[in-house]
Parts: C-alpha cells; sequence; structure tokens
DNA sequence: GTGGTCTAGACCACT
DNA sequence: GTGGTCTAGACCACG
C-alpha cells in the first residue's frame, strides 16, 4: 500500500477498508484481522490503525465486539446506504466543481462519455 | 469566504482565484488587486494570501511586473489549456474512484444524467 | 441480554443478578442455577460467570455451600441493606451530577415529577 | 484533578470541559487554551488531551481554527441543548435504574427531597 | 506557537 | 490473544 503525502495515513486507510467493504470483500458479518494484524499488514503502527479502525465504527460500518474482535456491521443496509451515500456525495462534487469550472452540463456528460469510452477507467 | 479546516488555506484561495480566472472575472492581461487588498478582501494573512498568488504564478496564470503589481497571463492558451487540464483530471478522477467502489460505467452515467437532470446543480 | 461495550460483562450480569435478589425473583434462601446452567443463559463464558457470582458472594448477596450449589442469603437484612444502599447511592450521585450542571435542586425535583408523570418510566 | 481507575481519562477530562462550558465556565466563543497548556494543567499526555478535545469537537461543543487554536461554540443553543440532554439523560436512567430496583415512584420522590433538604448535596 | 499526525512501546482488563 | 488506553517524543504544515 502505498500513501500519499497529502492526506493522513488513517484516512487512506480508512478509505481503502471503506472499499473492501463495500465491494464485498469482507462480507457482512464477517471478523477483520484483529488491529495488531491489519497495523503489520498496512505497516503502520497500532495506533494509526486503531485510528482508521474507529473511523469505521463511527459510520457504524464496524462494531467492536470486546476481547473478541472486530466485525463487519450485520446490517446490510448500512453498506449499501453508505456506498450510495458515497456516489452520490461524489457525483455532486463533481458537478458542482465542472459547473464552477463553467462547463455546460452537455459537455460535462461529453467528457464523462469519452473517457469511459476511450479507456477502460 | 468560509474555508473548510481540511485543507490549506493558501490553497483554497489559489483554487478560488483559479476559477475567477478561467471563468474571466479575471480578463486576459488584466491588472489583480494588490496582495494587500486581496488578504483583507480574503480576510487573511498577508504572507497566505502571498502564497496563493505564488502558486497562481507557478502554473504561469498570473504574473509580475516588479513595482507595477500582478497581473493575469497574457496567452490566453494558457488559460484555456489549464482549464481542460482541470476538467479532464477532475473527470478521470471521478471515474477511477466511482470504478473502485464498484459502479458499473452504465450506472454512473446513469447517475450523472440523474443529477444533472434533478438539481441545476 | 443485550451487553453494553463499555463495562465488563461479569459487572453487567452482577447488577442483573443483583436486581433478581433484591426484587425477590431469587427468594431469600433460595437455590440459584449451577454456573454452567448460568453461563449458557447469558452465553458467556464459565469463567466470566464465576466472575460475576464470586462478586455477588463477596457482597453477602450469596453463599456457597461445597458439593450442594449457590444460595441467596438467608438474611434478608442483608438484602434490604443492600437495597436501601444502592437506592441512595444512585440518588446521591444524581443529585450531585445534576447539581454540578448547575441545576438548582427545584429544577431537578421538578423535572423528577415530569418524567415520572409523563411516561410510566 | 484526581482521576478514577475505571474510567478511561480522557473521557474524564471531557466530562469535566463539558462542565465548564455548560456552566459558562467557558463562555460561547471564548478560545480555550491550547492542546499543550491543557496538557500541562491536567499532567496528561499531549495525546491524551487531544483525544478529549476531538470527543468535545464530535459533540459540536467547541470547533478548531488551524494553526489559530479551538473555540467554544458561537451557538449558544447547541450548548444549552447539549446541557438539558445530559440532565434529560440522567433523570431517565436515575429513574429507570430506581423502577427496577423496585421503588415506586412515590418513594423515588420521598427519597430526593429528602436528600435535597439534608445535605446541600 | 498552533493543531494534527505518527511512531515506538508499554500496560491493562477481559475472555 | 483481543481491543483500549496512555506516555514520551517527534515531525509537519500553517499562519
Amino acid at each position: 500500500m502505498n500513501f500519499q503525502n497529502d492526506r493522513p495515513i488513517y484516512l487512506q486507510i480508512f478509505d481503502y477498508l471503506v472499499l473492501l467493504i463495500v465491494t464485498d470483500k469482507y462480507k457482512v458479518g464477517e471478523k477483520i484481522p484483529s488491529v495488531r494484524e491489519l497495523a503489520t499488514f498496512f505497516k503502520v503502527n497500532p495506533n494509526t490503525m486503531q485510528k482508521a479502525l474507529s473511523e469505521l465504527e463511527e459510520e457504524g460500518l464496524i462494531y467492536t465486539e470486546r476481547t473478541n474482535g472486530k466485525f463487519v456491521t450485520n446490517d446490510g443496509n448500512i453498506i449499501k446506504n453508505y456506498k450510495e451515500k458515497i456516489a452520490l456525495d461524489k457525483t455532486l462534487e463533481y458537478l458542482k466543481s465542472m459547473k464552477e469550472l463553467g462547463f455546460p452540463f452537455e459537455e460535462v456528460l461529453e467528457k464523462v462519455k469519452n473517457m469511459g469510452k476511450d479507456a477502460k477507467i
């Protein structure tokens, strides 16, 4: 895992784990590796790992069983909604910034289509 | 102007001034206000303002005439290219992150269309 | 039984059993279920169950007859006093924290009355 | 400041700062001491202090101005509501636990009155 | 000087 | 072995 310099590592790990969850790599209700294991895997300090996981828990995507481990939430809807929310946020932000730049919507749509066609993205 | 807390202020000002330039609010070759004036306007420290302007100058969007002030570049192409570059970057980044989330391109296109239709964005 | 995450499970079980005793669900002198049965019932590790019972015994609310089982104390006064002690502790703690928050006693009394009226609590 | 052993220090500091805010010791909009100063004052590690303050910020009771310091929220309503919320929570929890113990409401009221009379609490 | 982040490492209670 | 907490100390960007 390569971390960028302009964002906190714990947030980058957070984002990565979110991806694993919303794309079903970590299944609903599944136990996730221990804090220490994850810290080793990402080559970060356990505290940093802990912080990333705390954020996940705050979002309701995982929960903790004391002395037992951490688990993906059992509520599939939370995951589904979270995924949808991210998507809407990103789409909205994208369209907003394109509009600020002065592109009419048709042109934006054109760009999206072209870029989606050209490359496999 | 409301600044977010998770990004340097000078970058947020930079972005804002870029918008003014690429949307022709600051015309090609036009003189822009002095550092002091801008600092007052944005309610920031002159050092912060200076940093934002330095970034603009580095991108070639403005240039400095010593003792005379700062001006928007006279080369309209620089501005046009810069605008296009931002747009492509944003579009690429958007499509990439949507793909990471597991959305097929058709669904992304759908979301863009819907959101462009629904709201004035 | 739903356990909270911020307190030891054995303490939560302890509290629950205390309730059973002071509210006479477990009568004076009555035999209580075996550690194993209770552990199964609460879905916890027998060690955890044992710890909860040890605390009860320390408080004098139950006693152990070797090879025979555990029993609620025969001394009704112990139970009565314990109940009274808890009540006073809770009341004192409650009033203290309300005072710390800056509520005058009259207002506290008002809140108690209202909340006791409105809901069945 | 004497910390208890059965609760995280950062939460005890959190509670204490909440008291300072809801009782107007820290006024609306006022700058609070720097993380380092507070850490020194409470004799804890800056990280611990930071965690306590993060919780406060999450609750909306304080906000951060980057490189400038932390401030009590400017919205007096947030503070007022928070105070009221704590009071209701505490009252509800108190009445609930007294009911669980088997005390009829009249008796609870009596205890509250007596204890409020006897001592200055 | 400000807050934010991160590391290294330790200790603890609980199961 | 699990998560949670805490310390000591460092570095960084920002203003």
